[in-house]
DNA sequence: TATATAGTGGATATTATAGGTCTATAATAA
DNA sequence: TTATTATAGACCTATAATATCCACTATATA
C-alpha cells in the first residue's frame, strides 16, 4: 500500500492555505498554524522548514516572527508542494532484470530497434506520471481559495 | 518519499506480460517466471497468488502446472493490476482536524453552504486521482504488446 | 544591551510496511 | 504412490513515516 500522499503533504498544503487566506497580518507563527491544523508545533516546524528551503514560504525569527508566502498564491502549485515534501523520485522504477525481459521481447518481434532498451511498462507509467503532474500543475493554492469563494457566492445567490 | 509504485507492481506487470507473450504453451511455471524477472520464486509466488485471487490469472498445481491469463490481455488494465497489488486506498486522505479548517474558511467567506464539510484539498487530489486512473484504465497488457510489435515493424520499414 | 520570542537542525523513539525467506500442505499428472 | 507444482502462513529485516525533544541561532523591542 505504497501509493498514498503522506500526512506531511496534507499538513503542508493546509498550512499554505492558511497563510494565503490570512495574509492581512504579515507573519503567522507556528503556534497559530499548529493549532489550526491540529499538529504538534515541532513536527509542523520541520515541514515549514522544507517549504522555506524551497522558496515557497519566508520565515522570520524573533519576536512577532513567523511565516508568510514567499510568492503569490497563484504561483504555488500543488505539484511543487508535493515534490518538495515527497521528493522528486519517479512514480515508477523498473527493476533492471525486468527491462532485460523487454529487450528479449523486442528481439523476438523483429530485432534491431529498441537500442534504448527502455522498459515498456515504464513508458506507460511515465505517461501516467506526466498526466498526473499536468493536473497538479494546473491547481494552485489560489485556485482552492477561489473555489471557497465560488461556493460562498453560490449559497448567497440561492437565498 | 511515499509516492512510488512498489516493486511488487513491477513484478506483477512484467509477469503478466510474460504470460501474455508466450500463451502458446498453456502453463508457465513459477520457475520460468522468476528466472525471466530475476526475482525469487517464493516472493513471486505471493504476487501471483494475489493475481489469482482477483481473477487475473488462473493457476494449476501439480506436474506441468503453472499460470496462464484468466482473461484476454486486452481486458487486463494497468489500473486493475495496480489496485490488486497496491490496494484500493485513495491517493489522499485528509486529516480530520484539517478539514475543520475548511469549514471555517467557508463560513468566513459567506457561511451557509459547505454542509458536506468536504476538504477542498482533498477535492483537488481526488480529481488528480481520477485523471490518473482514467489513463491507467486505457492501458492494458495487450496495448504494451502491441507497442512492441509497432516498434519492430518500424525498424523493419526503415531498413 | 538584555531578554523574551521564534525558527532551525540534530538526535532519537516508535511504528508500520515493503520486501523477502522458509516450511508445511494441498492438488495433480504420470 | 511419487514427483511436481501452487498455496498459505509464519517469520525476519531494513527502511521510512510520524513524531518529540533539546540545544542553538537570529531578531525585535524595552
Amino acid at each position: 500500500m505504497n501509493i498514498q500522499f503522506s500526512k506531511s503533504t496534507d499538513y503542508a498544503l493546509h498550512a499554505l492555505l492558511h497563510l494565503a487566506h490570512s495574509k492581512l497580518h504579515q507573519n503567522i507563527g507556528i503556534k497559530e498554524l499548529s493549532a489550526a491544523l491540529g499538529v504538534s508545533e515541532s513536527y509542523l516546524s520541520k515541514i515549514m522548514s522544507k517549504l522555506r528551503q524551497d522558496g515557497i514560504v519566508r520565515a522570520v525569527p524573533g519576536v512577532n516572527g513567523g511565516y508568510e508566502l514567499a510568492r503569490p498564491a497563484e504561483q504555488i502549485t500543488f505539484l511543487e508542494v508535493i515534490q518538495v515534501i515527497e521528493g522528486r523520485q519517479q512514480l515508477f522504477e523498473c527493476s533492471n532484470l525486468s527491462s532485460q525481459q523487454h529487450r528479449l521481447l523486442a528481439e523476438d518481434g523483429a530485432g534491431e530497434s529498441q537500442r534504448k532498451s527502455e522498459c515498456l511498462v515504464k513508458r506507460v507509467m511515465d505517461g501516467a506520471e506526466q498526466h498526473l503532474y499536468q493536473y497538479l500543475r494546473e491547481h494552485t493554492i489560489q485556485s482552492v481559495l477561489d473555489e471557497v469563494f465560488k461556493q460562498s457566492n453560490h449559497a448567497v445567490n440561492k437565498k
